[in-house]
DNA sequence: GTCTATACAAGGATAGAC
DNA sequence: GTCTATCCTTGTATAGAC
């Protein structure tokens, strides 16, 4: 096997620049259509390829869609990813939401593939969400749970708060069609996001009682 | 065409009987794989009648699904449907979320259907979004704006407030997989449904301004 | 490495016996 | 109304020329 080093500097595309190009038409298809549901025709009138040259650069339909996935999940929660317990609860919070809130409107895509993954039941995603979600999960709780017993925030079920803060905010990604045509806007652009960003950050907040506002009345 | 009753009073199981079998098999099918991921023969298996009988009582796949989605559509928001302007805030939303979150629980192939309509780019509900649904919505939002300019609640974007709602109850449909691996629990029971119920309610109440708690120190 | 041509299975849908 | 057999299209995947 040739490095990529090596072939980068030949004068023509690189075979890694392709299968880059494969690997990106690929994940906007089964993004929208779902694993069964997506066709290599598709990804390869979307990468603008000959349909056999997908198989040459992945073995097969299932290979394709694993090395998609693999990408989908690298970047899935990096904002969280390094918590400092002694940061301020409010601030490392906003950050993931407005993180997680950017990449749903940058990478859309992304989201979706996740999500018909889970809801096709996580037939490939099982032993992941069991070891390394997991583990993720609960380093980020027991942060949480430090922040709670030291009276910085609200007493809430730690998982749950993730779990709503994910659903919050993939919500527009998954539902971006729903929520432009709700919302009569056009398109997702950086407005609607900043404004969807600031709804969340202060709604969330407010209910992990980190809002400096005060309730009515 | 024979009427419903007429045929209703046979002693052999009527063909409505068989069409409404199809069609609770096909919204499990549809549910999982999404329009184009879903597999006639798997419908027909699930229903437990050989395949061309699926196109006697449904034209088409297409029409199948059509019919699939009617009746998903037709239960989605019952909780927020007739809502008084003078009720209690906390008591509505509260119930609206309570019902959300137990659809979830015992119908969550209609909240999947939905799901992969949305990603897919709501292809057959694109006029739905932009007028009954539409309607729906504003008349909900305009009885909440109400309630904030009577000071009963804190002052919130009212679209956004019910995305919020609609996104962290069809999170525990949707996504059930992850939610189960990640609580360590087996199955979504009445257990798990209800304490994440309670979780959702006061969280949210709380972000609406409307908990009796009063926040830390 | 890239393409044309094609193998073989599976898809939706229908004809026609019962 | 229900089934068997089958049509035709499209699906994934591969062989083999270039």
């Amino acid at each position: 096997m040739v490095s990529t080093e090596a072939r980068s500097i030949s004068n023509r595309p690189s075979s890694d620049a392709i299968a880059q190009r494969i690997l990106a038409s690929a994940k906007d298809e089964f993004a929208q259509f779902g694993y069964e549901g997506a066709r290599m025709q598709r990804v390869a009138d979307r990468a603008g390829v000959p349909k056999p040259n997908i198989h040459y650069h992945y073995k097969s339909k299932r290979r394709l869609y694993l090395a998609v996935l693999e990408t989908t999940i690298e970047s899935w929660n990096r904002a969280f990813d390094d918590v400092d317990p002694e940061a301020n609860p409010a601030e490392v919070l906003e950050a993931f939401i407005r993180d997680k809130l950017s990449q749903a409107q940058q990478d859309p895509a992304a989201s979706r593939v996740f999500a018909n993954e889970m809801i096709q039941g996580a037939p490939n995603l099982n032993t992941y969400l069991h070891t390394d979600m997991q583990a993720w999960l609960q380093t980020r709780t027991a942060v949480i749970r430090q922040w709670m017993d030291q009276n910085k925030m609200q007493k809430v079920d730690p998982e749950r708060l993730i779990f709503l803060i994910w659903a919050a905010t993939q919500h527009y990604a998954d539902f971006q069609v729903q929520a432009l045509a709700l919302l009569n806007r056009a398109q997702f652009n950086e407005q609607v996001a900043t404004e969807t960003a600031d709804f969340l950050v202060s709604f969330i907040l407010r209910g992990c009682g980190l809002s400096s506002e005060r309730t009515n009345t």
